[in-house]
DNA sequence: CTTGACCTTGTAGTAAGCTTTAGGCTTTAT
DNA sequence: ATAAAGCCTAAAGCTTACTACAAGGTCAAG
């Protein structure tokens, strides 16, 4: 007897009602066989989707990436593991990009603000700012 | 003769219309003069504040944080160069949480990946997956 | 038998940063 | 003169990933 309630499932997983009950309107949650009220009821096969889905997100995949993770996971016999891997090297790309793109945002905000004193003198010829209002050398 | 349309200011800065008016709507502009007919007319003063603007958010700050920006900047006898370069201190320390936050995400996913054949085989034993479905040392 | 915790649905709101749409003038080119 | 291109406003729509109602049904305890 080992049913779970929405909440139950909820705390299990360390999410919400709300939240599992978006993601299955999402797709991303089959849809739960009922009690006689009407109740979502849940088996262990649901607490490892969650869970599933909720690592997968830690991993920087968007919920709609998760759903193509899982179509291949259901349809396994019909996926490649090359299918996969693409999945999550195109991901590892976009990673990439984001990171490089911040690194690059670093560089140049710490170069201006190295070069800022950041006394309590009026910023009339503060160098941020002067930085951010002529081309620089920010690129 | 230097009044530019907001179509030609638009070409100049690289964006576009419905962006300006975007911004000029959130403040970050400042309302243009008009031509008899209507049409916002532009000078050399709009055209700076829009790069402004364009590479602030190029530098990752956000539209909110560019206004408190433009209020420094406007304000600038004002305000003092340690106003500055805290917001711009700020700003790098949210820059580098995302930084850790990825390569993270990117360390666990290469893990991962780097495991899985990527041949076409099925998928039914994919190691990508099966990372995903059981905890994994993942984290 | 009532209280309170838990569940249901559907709808709307949030944040950010635009983009699109609709309906209607104005300017420019032919 | 007319058509194309450009401008105007206000309001709605988009995306992501939820979160928050509102109004009501259900279940276990006391």
């Amino acid at each position: 007897m080992n049913a779970l309630r929405i909440g139950e499932l909820a705390e299990l997983t360390e999410t919400n009602n709300e939240t599992l009950r978006f993601y299955e309107s999402k797709g991303l949650l089959p849809e739960p066989r009922r009690s006689a009220a009407g109740y979502r009821l849940y088996g262990q096969a649901a607490v490892d989707q969650v869970r599933f889905i909720l690592r997968a997100k830690r991993m920087g995949f968007s919920l709609k990436e998760i759903s193509e993770l899982l179509s291949l996971k259901i349809d396994k016999s019909e996926s490649t593991c090359r299918d996969v891997k693409d999945v999550a090297e195109q991901k590892l790309e976009v990673i990439q990009g984001k990171i490089d793109e911040l690194l690059r945002m670093q560089a140049a905000l710490q170069q201006i603000t190295a070069a800022c004193s950041g006394g309590d003198e009026s910023a009339e010829h503060c160098s941020i700012l002067n930085a951010l209002e002529s081309e620089a050398r920010i690129n």
